[in-house]
RNA sequence: GUCACAGUGGCUCAGUUGGAUAGAGCAACGGUCUUCUAAACCGUAGGUCGUGAGUUCGAAUCUCACCUGUGACACCA
């Protein structure tokens, strides 16, 4: 079924000899629209050569090709247009989705080794902001990506549960707080006490001493200290499941910072036997000037550990236990040279897999054209922008589809999915101001209006529910009107490779918003549940659709509700 | 200051490896529901692709310089 083969083949043999597959394959391009065909050849290149102007060379070729197997081949200017015989390239892409289902797009690029994903990673005692979001959805979006390409993905939330932050919040309770109100309302109670200790400190810098204090006592096993950091915790989880279960994401591993507390030594011994350490200013470093880096940090003057202490040793954890083909990081890119460094010192340690550490980066999501701080407290917590979208998309049900049943689930599905659309359709380094009206719209390119298309058609195949179209022998579909819609069906794998390969989840949100707006398209102009020879083919395009259309979505990480 | 990333219609963005008149969505204006869900479809209007050079038959795309914005730059993560 490979289309552009044909269009090699065919091309060689009329092409003189110094011209090799491999250029062809490189020159052929597809035509922005389809009336130019499918597959287009540009001859500009051999114009030297030949000594003749391009447009007579391609008028030439065309006399010379053999048309057989193709509806036409003809020439624009100086351009050799191809065009598919769209019954049998139909037929054949029918059959494919047909019969392969939710497995088309399938590919053995991973052959089951493991990948670790690194993604989420909440700060414990602060409530999930919009930040987080990108982050989870990303890694989750990724994650299933992976798994298509036949990766093992390994889902690590990777808590921010260890660190200073945490001597802050305990000086915080202490000054401030008591067990009645933490108990009553954690998460926004907790992050009280982080704003105001931040506030206090400007004027008070011993507040940051104690803090200091605290923290290090965390890491001495002190009782109390401890004790107050699992409450805190375990508090906080709770509300992040709760977000987890609406956004539908799942962790394998909640492996925080804090898991590679007892494992830090080891990794500092290690540095201090290859003669990596060294003293810089009371603190242990790594010094990195070779390449232009400031020195990475191990040990604080106090001797407490750092981020990249922590990273180091969770990166040579999951090479030990999981011996990873690649490990992923999905984090913010102004975190890039932390990545940066810790691959350097890995490298530095002699080991090679550092090479496989990839650090997914992502945009900034700002307010006001300013960065969200939870310190500085301007926040825009996620649930309330899920419970907006999930409130407006109830408005919406009630007005235009008032009899439909399980309204709540749809609308769950719907205005969750809008956010979660909104998210992943542009390219993950781009950071966004955010724009609630924006962010939970349901028309244009939303993630409601991929349900809606979906919804549409999976309505009219309830409608044919009593025909067996898709054990037809011929669904060949002629119909210019859907020949569109074939060919992006037709490019599903493609897109599927090209988003696992630079770990984009927007093409794949591109593609479902190209494939539901021709699909549209199609659906307005021709009417599908007419009794004529073409009636099978129609509705295996229409299965096929629904298909692809479900699978990107669900590779998305957003649900696909049958009616709405 | 150094490094990184970005700059495409009023707004938000597409534009594999350079290719045919730069595409969408929102907003604006006009049209389409007795027929498969109008969260849809069709049309009109709107752009010197940040600026200036260079490479090329051909540049939004590659190179260089500059301008603007954002982020990072040792005891936060």
């Amino acid at each position: 079924m490979d289309s552009k083969k044909l269009v090699v083949d065919a091309l060689l043999k009329v092409l003189p000899d110094e011209i090799t597959e491999e250029q062809v394959q490189k020159l052929i391009e597809k035509p922005k629209t389809s009336d130019l065909g499918d597959y287009a050849f540009p001859t500009f290149i051999l114009a030297k050569s030949l000594h003749k102007a391009p447009n007579m060379i391609a008028e030439d070729l065309v006399g010379k090709i053999d048309q057989a197997g193709f509806e036409k081949v003809v020439n624009t200017g100086a351009y050799i247009n191809f065009f598919l015989d769209k019954s049998s390239f139909s037929n054949d892409v029918l059959h494919a989705v047909i019969n392969d289902k939710a497995n088309y797009g399938n590919q053995d690029e991973g052959k089951g080794r493991n990948v670790p994903i690194d993604m989420s990673s909440p700060n414990i005692a602060k409530p999930m902001s919009m930040g987080h979001l990108r982050s989870t959805v990303i890694g989750n979006s990724v994650a299933k990506i992976e798994k298509k390409l036949n990766y093992q993905p390994i889902k690590i939330n990777h808590l921010g549960d260890w660190g200073t932050q945490f001597g802050k919040l305990i000086v915080g309770y202490k000054m401030w707080g008591s067990e009645a109100d933490v108990e009553a309302d954690p998460i926004n109670n907790l992050l009280k006490y982080y704003v105001r200790f931040h506030k206090e400190a400007e004027d008070k810098p011993e507040l940051d001493d104690e803090a200091r204090a605290w923290f290090k006592k965390m890491e001495d096993g002190d009782e109390e200290a401890l004790k107050l950091w699992a409450w805190f915790k375990d508090l906080s989880l709770k509300e992040f499941n709760r977000i987890y279960a609406r956004l539908g994401v799942t962790f394998d591993h909640y492996t925080g910072e804090s898991f590679y507390n007892d494992k830090m030594d080891a990794i500092v011994d290690t540095l201090r036997e290859k003669g990596l350490l060294k003293e810089s200013r009371g603190a242990e470093i790594v010094d990195l000037s070779d390449h232009d880096l400031s020195p990475a940090l191990i040990r604080k003057t106090d001797g407490a550990t750092l981020y990249i202490t922590r990273d180091l040793a969770a990166a040579k954890y999951r090479k030990d236990t999981f011996d990873f083909v690649k490990s992923l990081y999905i984090v913010g890119s102004e975190q890039s040279e932390h990545f940066k460094k810790l691959k350097l010192v890995l490298k530095k340690m002699g080991y090679d897999w550092s090479d496989d550490i990839t650090h997914i980066e992502f945009g900034l999501i700002t307010t006001g054209g300013k960065k969200l701080s939870t310190r500085k407290g301007n926040v825009i917590l996620l649930e309330g922008v899920l419970q907006d979208a999930v409130d407006l998309a109830k408005k919406q049900i009630n007005e235009k589809n008032p009899d439909l049943k399980n309204k709540d689930d749809v609308a769950e599905a719907v205005g969750v999915g809008a956010v979660v659309f909104h998210d992943l359709k542009n390219e993950r380094r781009d950071s966004f101001d955010f724009n609630l009206e924006e962010v939970v719209r349901f028309e244009g390119e939303t993630g409601p209006y991929v349900q809606y298309t979906n919804a549409r058609a999976l309505s009219i195949l309830r409608k044919a529910a009593n025909l067996d179209y898709a054990d037809a022998d011929d669904l060949s579909l002629a119909d210019p009107e859907a020949w569109d819609t074939i060919k992006l069906l037709q490019e599903f794998p493609a897109v599927i490779k090209r988003a696992g390969r630079i770990y984009e989840p927007s093409v794949i949100a591109k593609y479902a918003l190209k494939l539901a707006k021709s699909f549209n398209q199609y659906y307005a102009h021709s009417k599908i549940l007419n009794e004529d020879a073409g009636l099978n083919a129609r509705l295996a395009l229409v299965k096929s659709v629904t298909t692809v259309l479900q699978e990107s979505l669900n590779l998305l990480g957003v649900k696909a509700p049958e009616e709405m």
